[in-house]
DNA sequence: CTAAACTGATACTATATTAGTATCAATTAA
DNA sequence: TTAATTGATACTAATATAGTATCAGTTTAG
């Protein structure tokens, strides 16, 4: 059971390198070439994290990538939903067969309940987070050296 | 993103009838047919829960699936293990691109630490608590009638 | 004013996972 | 002895994920 696909798994490194270099334009070239992700495939994923307004684009030379949004405000949670759907645990148990009233399914609540669950720590992670982690382990990594 | 697959979701409701009349065998095909699960398909988990000693067989007339463990020790968490693989947020953050140090890497550690509360939050949904459930949501109904 | 460095849009292929079907041999109870 | 069953396994279909290719339009540097 994989939780992260590699959509939002590049997603999330894209959002950590724009982040780091907030208010100046990377090109998705540099990007893919930095860390290592295919090109294409992260074009793709850098316009639809602009239809999401997550990010800004400039056209022609010099032009490229740019955050839009504050690190902060940006959810793993979200960034499953736009690449992998909304979580949901199940959309099969919820038949006659098993507990006869939807509205009181209690297995439905037992599920619903884990999904938030699931939401909710993803919530917690935002880019900001992240990013704060990653210069830590950074600064941690430089004085060994 | 969905959480359990057809696996699971089968797998579980199987589980739920063989423990509903624990102490006697109940065949495929007439779990199959209550509740809905492709016949063939629902031969295939039922033999990997053997494998897994979830359940017990005996083959031929008369004969049928057998619940062996207690309902009470059987997680979707391990349901989960058997039918879609260990949980696991994402092989990918782990690259020396993102965090220069693995072992220190705090991306890692906050994703394990997602990995463990979803784990744990499964943990707690046992075969035995859902049967139970299903039970009192079922007295409601009975009651409503 | 033109060439090169860019994004926008979109179509395409490849691979993996999930879901479902089919078949035949072996076992067992009536 | 035969019909109802599981054991084992091979196969197909559908869907999701991952990755590639192409061409048009925009912009800036020279």
């Amino acid at each position: 059971m994989k939780v992260l696909t590699k959509n939002t798994d590049y997603a999330i490194r894209a959002l950590l390198a724009l982040s780091a270099k907030k208010g100046s334009y990377l090109s998705a070239k540099s990007i893919a070439t930095e860390h290592d992700i295919p090109y294409q495939f992260l074009r793709r994923l850098l316009q639809e994290m602009i239809r999401h307004d997550l990010i800004v684009s400039k056209e022609g030379v010099q032009g490229g990538f740019m955050m839009e949004k504050d690190p902060d405000e940006i959810t793993v949670t979200q960034l499953i939903e736009i690449f992998q759907g909304k979580v949901q645990v199940s959309e099969c148990m919820f038949r006659k067969q098993i507990c006869g009233n939807r509205a009181r399914c209690v297995l439905r609540h037992e599920i619903m309940r884990i999904e938030q669950v699931v939401q909710s720590e993803f919530e917690k992670v935002t880019i900001g987070k992240l990013l704060r982690d990653l210069e830590t382990a950074n600064q941690v990594n430089q004085k060994e050296k």
